[in-house]
DNA sequence: TTCAAAACATGACTATTGTCATGTTTTATT
DNA sequence: AATAAAACATGACAATAGTCATGTTTTGAA
């Protein structure tokens, strides 16, 4: 893994070349939609940057002037309160949109917080350019309107577990949601390739950093999981299901 | 006000006459949007029905085949727990969109109940048939985009304040947001015109129906508000306003 | 390797909210 | 106007989660 750079380097995607760039970009639904020809055009018009653990992508009452997608790594959209306390809303992944509505352009300020979680890599465009992509291509639209619908499906789907579950439940749901999305093999289960800290889970559901401690530390007793943030891996996942909807 | 209607009227828009259609048609943002032509072309497409209180719009797990546009009244999507236990997490009024995104109909079923609260009126049109409108009228795309980002952020801030706040708090919020989103002037505040019960806005905010009683009776008694479900009416905005955000 | 910072852990106590029981008032319908 | 159902109300008690204090372990950078 890469060190944190201490500058956050910027370069046109156009001029990238090599045989892993195109790996990369073939993870982005929106850009594998468009033809060749748009999708090259796209690209001329996108910039990459780099950011590190402790930087900032945008803070909440930022002025929103770009559409962002994640090419690489993970990155946290998060807001908080007054008072300093601090709710992650989502993790977003590569090939993740955000900022993609225009309702976050109409004169507005970023409602939150994107937060780079380790070495990330994301892909921006002025709005006005990506606006002009949406209208000449319909199949884009039409993708960002299902990408937004998921989007707004889970923020519900979110709000119900918080409205109506018991910290224990809403732990649960994560670790499911954490199995099912960036989960991979492991000899003894599934494991999170997501580098989250008790406390990033805590912010996650809603509770204080010492419950979620508590409770992860009896979902180990009970061998439903195992290890920390650097390593932890889901070992009973239909117990965790059942749990989180019991 | 009409009464219950027994059975569930249905009839193509387009037979519909007389003034005061189209009245109520133009609180609709997506069809103003329209060429006057393609927004004939639309409503003839659309069907109009009318339910009551009791009856369901769509229920959660049903096949998704509909988009729907809120034409009077005002609708709740709700989502239950298998324990019984319900969380309403949206109240749309006249010109709210909902299964307004593609997601919804990847053969998918919907994953909230939408009811009526009182009589209602909802215009709907055929998946198929809105979908090739949308890729027809690139303007009508980008309005639904931008409301689903509305939306989106929407239930992101009732997911950081059900995450962050205390019970008072959110029910402050909540009656913020009423005040904003249904008010009218009212010799003594502010009126909401939505009619919810102590029940429903319990079902709001994520708490029990006893919790939501004490807390509204100490606001009336700290004279923030008066009035109960049939007319309920904020007196002190500012207040709540601190208190939500305190 | 060392060392400081961050993460993890646990106990004691408190605050908040839920649960259950019961009773009153309001609302809508016959 | 009568009446049943729904909504509103309140008390006693229980459960859940937060707070604060303290200590150990792990991690990452020099």
């Amino acid at each position: 893994m890469s060190k944190r750079p201490k500058i956050s380097p910027k370069q046109p995607i156009a001029e990238r070349s090599g045989p892993d760039a195109p790996a990369g970009l073939n993870q982005i639904p929106l850009l594998q939609i468009l033809s060749a020809q748009d999708r090259q055009k796209v690209l001329g018009e996108m910039t990459e940057t780099r950011y590190g653990k402790g930087e900032y992508i945008f803070r909440e009452g930022d002025p929103t002037e770009y559409f962002h997608i994640v090419k690489e790594g993970s990155v946290k959209c998060v807001k908080s309160s007054l008072d300093g306390k601090e709710c992650t809303l989502k993790v977003l992944m590569p090939g993740d949109l955000f900022c993609c509505d225009a309702s976050a352009f109409d004169g507005a300020s970023h409602p939150g917080t994107a937060q780079p979680m380790g070495d990330v890599s994301v892909l921006r465009m002025k709005k006005e350019a990506y606006f002009k992509m949406l209208r000449a291509n319909p199949d884009a639209a039409m993708e960002v309107i299902r990408y937004l619908g998921n989007r707004l499906n889970e923020a519900q789907e979110k709000a119900k577990v918080l409205a109506l579950d018991r910290a224990d439940q809403r732990l649960a749901s994560l670790l499911v949601n954490l199995a099912e999305r960036s989960g991979i093999k492991d000899p003894n289960g599934i494991r999170v390739t997501v580098r989250l800290t008790r406390q990033d889970m805590a912010n996650m559901v809603g509770v204080t950093t010492e419950t979620a401690i508590r409770i992860m530390a009896r979902f180990k007793k009970d061998r439903l999981v195992t290890g920390t943030a650097a390593r932890l891996v889901i070992r009973d996942l239909p117990k965790l299901k059942l749990l989180a909807s019991t």
